[in-house]
DNA sequence: TACTTGTGTTCGCTTGCTGAACATAACTAC
DNA sequence: GTAGTTATGTTCAGCAAGCGAACACAAGTA
């Protein structure tokens, strides 16, 4: 080769790595996996390729049990149509949604549905050295505890930011010793399956993407109010990182000068103000010690309760307006312990409403999570699962055996 | 056709359109465009593809006029080899870059840079109706001013929200007799070209993203402050505009309950308080007439002017830190009139990194514009030339003749 | 039983791309 | 000059993917 790049500005190389042909068997996969059921007159019409080609390709996807044929469709005076279905049967992933004071350890099928659960106190400032084999044991109880599976990979969610290698953690102040900590390694002695690791917040927001119908390219706010505050931006199906994975960290904007003190060593942080950790904080003395508690008062009406939630959602609103200004998104979801009640929902709203622009909140909905606490475990299945049947590793995977 | 969708979720099918072949002309040009110069020897190296292949689809780029032989690089023993370009020679965009007060018409080359320029006064409330034939016929004069030439597109900005088609404006304060007034329509009765219309802190990021290095993934947040505030956010080459086209329009964020009114008819705008707009009315007691007049004061130390545009590049700073938080850029840029004032960059870069979280500031570089009055022409052209020259649609007019 | 529609299989044809081969061009080093 | 080196132009047989047609059969309805 002679000099090279004579002149050239240095750009990294956008080479579009084009596959051949129509449809390669990992891209009709995709197809096949973006709904339910499928006829192979229906893929024909969809991928227009020759019905040779497509039956060839379904008959790789068949080989490595990627699809399955399930029953048949009524027939229209004919012989009736074979339904063809992604096969997600026996597949399953394993998923740790880390909280700050328990976490959620579960089996969940492809659909994101748990399908056995295990529930743990913890405290979430533990050293990952002993937090992490006990999370790892109760997971191996878990999967032990089903024969026949085939799990696929493993998500995990924390209340920290995440990288955009999802593998290991950033500066946190929830979870300091876990910067570096070779997590997904320590994981993947166990089980050697891919690993991916997501921002709670994040995988709360993707999870709660797939239940509402977006517009092209629209986008999905989520927002986790519980022990801490989290935000999560999907965008095309993808949630936003940011540059040291930090994006939707909101908890700590700071809404005024002085104030209570935050976990983080300033003032006036939102979470300062209105996460649960605050409320509980501020409502200790009139014996409220857990949020379980704070949402069992609330929704009896109690007064001191109802208040300082109020006031509390109010103040989330207030920093959400900006956030709603800055991404303009079509659908902001409220999850979390206390984000998902009703009157932190209405406050929430109503905030929104009076704060920001009316252009940039006339087509925007606010709404409860439908997931709940199966969110974050959603989200984090969805991650594992496009992860593993991307078009491309499909492909790869295929042409090997 | 049988029944269609037995029992399937109404997902939008999202179809992979597969060009045919390794790299068709559309995207060996998109290749191409993405450096300055190549040999032949690299693109074989880069595409992977045949020499008898990458020679016949750079025939159809020669023939089309797309790419050209300039020169030849210096030799390493053997023959030199023939260096090739995009052919961007004579190709131009027309842009109008409309502000509040003024309006720049220029005819840029496709690198960006403008070859002629008009400056325009006007008052943005203006009408379309007598508006637009003022600004076309500017246009009309700078392109007559030279031949030639050949126009490839129109791109416009304007203050205020774009709605994602790119072709009609959403509501507005400043621009509300223009809400589906037929602007690109009216345009391509003159030329007919490809018109696109953005936000203008939006083409503003999008040209500042162009000198940037980002990381792969990486986000720029672009923040222009000039008689009004707007900010952009680049994702991965693209800006993000929202559901109703309003992304980043962070002016009318409320930071007070009370303080001045805003053109949007309520109090405690960000824009109230801090815009160009603002300051002016503030300081007339002062006899600043305008945004010109302001910048040489502040320029030449006068008191009031400089406290003033630091209290209000706080104020922004305040406001941005909760933006920043939301989607953690690696890059911080300001622009417009005011913005790219050193003392307004140094201000916004304390108070944002006194107010966020240390982890959503490590990796964030605060700058002031590097194109000046050029981001937003650069930003449209940039655009334009995008649309234009996009892989499918250069596919589509090689296979046509 | 006639008709309709879906599935399985085969086969020749076309297309697009490859790799090799050969010829020529343009420069450096001696 | 001459030899060596690298880039380019052109041709061509061969390969592989995909296509469309054809035929056989399967599984329903009228």
């Amino acid at each position: 080769m002679s000099s090279d790049e004579p002149g050239a500005p240095a750009l990294p190389l956008p080479v579009a790595t084009v596959p051949a042909g129509p449809a390669s068997p990992g891209y009709l996969l995709a197809l096949i996996r973006s709904r339910a059921v499928w006829t192979r007159q229906q893929l024909l019409a969809a991928t227009g390729m020759s019905r040779t080609t497509l039956f060839e390709r379904l008959d790789v996807l068949f080989r490595h049990r990627l699809v399955y044929e399930a029953g048949s469709a009524g027939s229209d005076g004919g012989r009736p149509a074979t339904l063809l279905r992604f096969d997600d049967r026996q597949r399953v992933v394993l998923v740790f949604d880390l909280g700050q004071t328990h976490g959620r350890i579960g089996v969940a099928d492809l659909s994101g549905r748990t399908l056995r659960m295990t529930l743990l106190r913890l405290d979430i400032a533990e050293p990952p050295r002993t937090l992490l084999p006990r999370l790892l044991d109760a997971g191996t109880a878990l999967l032990q505890a089903a024969g026949g599976e085939h799990l696929i990979g493993i998500g995990m969610s924390v209340p920290a930011p995440v990288g955009a290698s999802a593998s290991t953690l950033g500066a946190s102040t929830t979870m300091p010793e876990w910067v570096r900590y070779p997590i997904t390694e320590q994981i993947r002695e166990r089980w050697p399956v891919p690993v991916l690791i997501e921002n709670d917040a994040r995988a709360f927001a993707l999870g709660e993407s797939s239940t509402v119908p977006l517009a092209h390219g629209a986008t999905l706010l989520a927002v986790k109010l519980a022990s801490g505050i989290g935000a999560g931006i999907v965008l095309g199906g993808q949630v936003i990182s940011g540059a040291s994975g930090a994006a939707g960290d909101i908890g700590h904007i700071r809404i005024t000068e002085d104030g209570p003190t935050c976990l983080c060593g300033r003032q006036g942080c939102l979470a300062a103000w209105a996460s649960g950790r605050a409320l509980l904080e501020q409502l200790r003395p009139h014996g409220v010690r857990n949020l379980e508690d704070l949402v069992a008062r609330v929704n009896r009406d109690d007064d001191a309760a109802v208040d300082a939630v109020r006031l509390a959602a109010d103040r989330l609103g207030q920093v959400l307006a900006a956030v709603v200004a800055t991404v303009n998104p079509q659908t902001l979801v409220l999850g979390g312990t206390l984000g998902q009640l009703p009157s932190v929902v209405a406050q929430v709203d109503r905030r929104l409403r009076s704060s920001a622009m009316e252009w940039a909140t006339r087509d925007l909905s606010v709404i409860a999570s439908r997931l709940g606490d199966e969110a974050v475990s959603a989200g984090l299945t969805a991650m594992v699962a496009a992860h593993v049947f991307d078009p491309a590793a499909v492909d790869a995977q295929v042409d090997a055996g």
